[in-house]
DNA sequence: CTGAAAGCGCTAACAC
DNA sequence: GTGTTAGCGCTTTCAG
């Protein structure tokens, strides 16, 4: 495998190789930074030195100095769902080919740990910043980081002031509409945790509603549960049992939609057979499952990679670009097909 | 290069606030780090005047001076697997309530990028890690961190050499094989990725070996894929096809039970009616897919809540502890019962 | 091509 | 209680 790489058990500094290899401090540095700049004989003899102390840079020395951490801040609100996960491989991966590194840190779609992250990834001095927040429009957390001239990008969030990169939602979710009203349904539902907390919800909601309208279909009802990503039973009963119950209900994602299916079973109620349930970001796992889950696909790790890339364009100054990526529909059997074998019938 | 004088104008340091005050910058210093040292009058004018100035102090300063980046280095294979995300939640919050940050990267499974990790986080100076490795028996990693005094603990790897926080896999995975028993499957047959980027995995094939036997099953058969994470439709078939086809499928973890029940679906198999399946790691979704996927249990986030505990209690030297934490079997409806009705007495 | 010197922002000794 | 003095490890002029 790997050579005898010497174990750097004490801590071994630019200045002794430097001492050890009888040149200059300076002359070691550049040996990493800009070898072309030394005569070869030099070059080897330090990196050979280098390599017997088992010497690696110390980067905060070098960060201190050099004003450039090569660090990027990620925050998120958390990586139990699959869609920030992938988000985060995406930019880990763009950041580290370009020779950075991340640093994560979530909220748990909290406002208090939002703004408390992003004031520690700045105190790492990250040089960039991409993040996920409740609401863009309400978060003084974006207008310090655009005072701050600390270059961002919002993922998932859409934004008229501040750079992002995401789907449409609202388009997404009344695409997510107009595929239910085609398979017949006409009385939807909308589940969603607090809106508050999550602007790519209130989006989802809105494109429902508007679809809904343009399609002539009856108002949708919105149900905002406590929980992001858990379904309540109570809730649900009530929602089946009202006077004029859905034939489908939409969730604003997709570990949603599996708990609303899976609650419902326990409520006597199948999935498509009772009512349709349909879920949102197309995650693997909604493929899966049996049912599987009709979903609207956004492409995450795109995500994060675009969000990376464009922060990194952005470095050298000026402001990166925003990306609108497209979504698409994902099918499932979670749909019930409404309409008669031959529609002339009705 | 060529860049104008206007740089980040708004990075104030503590000598600016240092001057304002009309106080050494040490006094600002204390005024941070030892409040409890300084005239309440003193500390009162620092506080405020470092606010009018929007002070944050620089980490990479305090760091280089005091040798200490109050930073934990997490590595980890992958985030896609909930398992692992879970685990850095569990990790990332334990850290920070004690003051840490995290820096978290991930290895996809691939050993080079599993040394390449760890040299990285060595650089940005954390003070300890935490890791997840292919193979704790193979890595010479492992052998360097030791030797490089910088405190470790594994997570989900066993190891007799080095401290970890994980379950007893074979164990775990031996008790599935004696539930399954239980319910009268005799042929089994275990599926997992390549073995030589997981010992968990070949931890728990030896499981189900060893508890095979002690109950006096027919060997079991093993069969690996070459994703961790994903079932191969021509291997499931030929295992299906077999003189002997098996009654259960263990799998070695969920998302591959996922795409195995939901792979034989396509091939017209289904489960539990055709063949049973269980999983490993009962995460969430497994127990929300239909039928919900029978696993063995394991508190991913403990495991990475212990993990930082045991480092940080380490951090003034010494060898962090190890913990061995435990298992549950989580039912599912993905197993059939194979015994007569008259004969389930157990 | 290489070296000398001067800090980056902060804190730990040591004074007073 | 607070100031002074030295650097932590590195890079960056500026000389030569």
């Amino acid at each position: 495998m790997t050579h005898p790489v010497s174990q750097p058990s004490v801590r071994v500094s630019l200045t002794d190789v430097a001492r050890r290899a009888g040149v200059s401090p300076a002359t070691v540095s550049r040996a990493f930074n800009r070898p072309e700049l030394l005569n070869t004989a030099t070059l080897e003899r330090i990196i050979a030195t280098a390599q017997t102390l088992g010497f690696r840079p110390n980067r905060l020395g070098s960060s201190l100095r050099s004003g450039s951490t090569k660090t990027l801040g990620l925050l998120l609100p958390t990586m139990a769902n699959p869609v920030f996960a992938a988000c985060f491989e995406g930019a880990e991966r763009c950041a580290r080919r370009a020779g950075y590194s991340v640093m994560l840190t979530t909220t748990g779609y909290e406002y208090a740990r939002e703004i408390e992250g992003v004031r520690e990834l700045i105190d790492h001095r990250v040089e960039g910043l991409i993040l996920t927040v409740g609401n863009p429009g309400a978060s003084e957390t974006l207008a310090e980081l655009a005072g701050a001239e600390l270059p961002f990008v919002l993922a998932y969030n859409e934004s008229a002031d501040y750079p992002f990169v995401s789907i449409d939602n609202a388009t997404a979710a009344g695409d997510m509409v107009e595929h239910l009203a085609t398979l017949g349904h006409r009385h939807l539902a909308f589940l969603s945790g607090p809106l508050e907390d999550s602007d790519r919800a209130a989006a989802r909601l809105e494109g429902v509603y508007r679809r809904a309208r343009k399609l002539s279909l009856p108002t949708p009802r919105h149900v905002a549960v406590d929980h992001h990503t858990a379904a309540d039973a109570r809730r649900l009963t009530e929602l089946m049992g009202a006077h004029q119950a859905p034939d489908a209900i939409f969730c604003s994602n997709d570990l949603l939609a599996a708990s609303v299916i899976s609650t419902l079973a326990t409520l006597g109620c199948s999935v498509p057979g009772d009512v349709s349930v349909a879920g949102f970001d197309g995650t693997d796992f909604a493929s899966l499952t049996v049912p599987s889950i009709a979903s609207v696909y956004q492409p995450s790790r795109e995500i994060g990679h675009y969000a990376c890339e464009s922060l990194l364009a952005a470095l050298g100054g000026g402001v990166p670009a925003s990306h609108s990526l497209s979504h698409r529909l994902a099918g499932g059997q979670s749909l019930a097909c409404l309409l008669p074998p031959s529609s002339q019938e009705v």
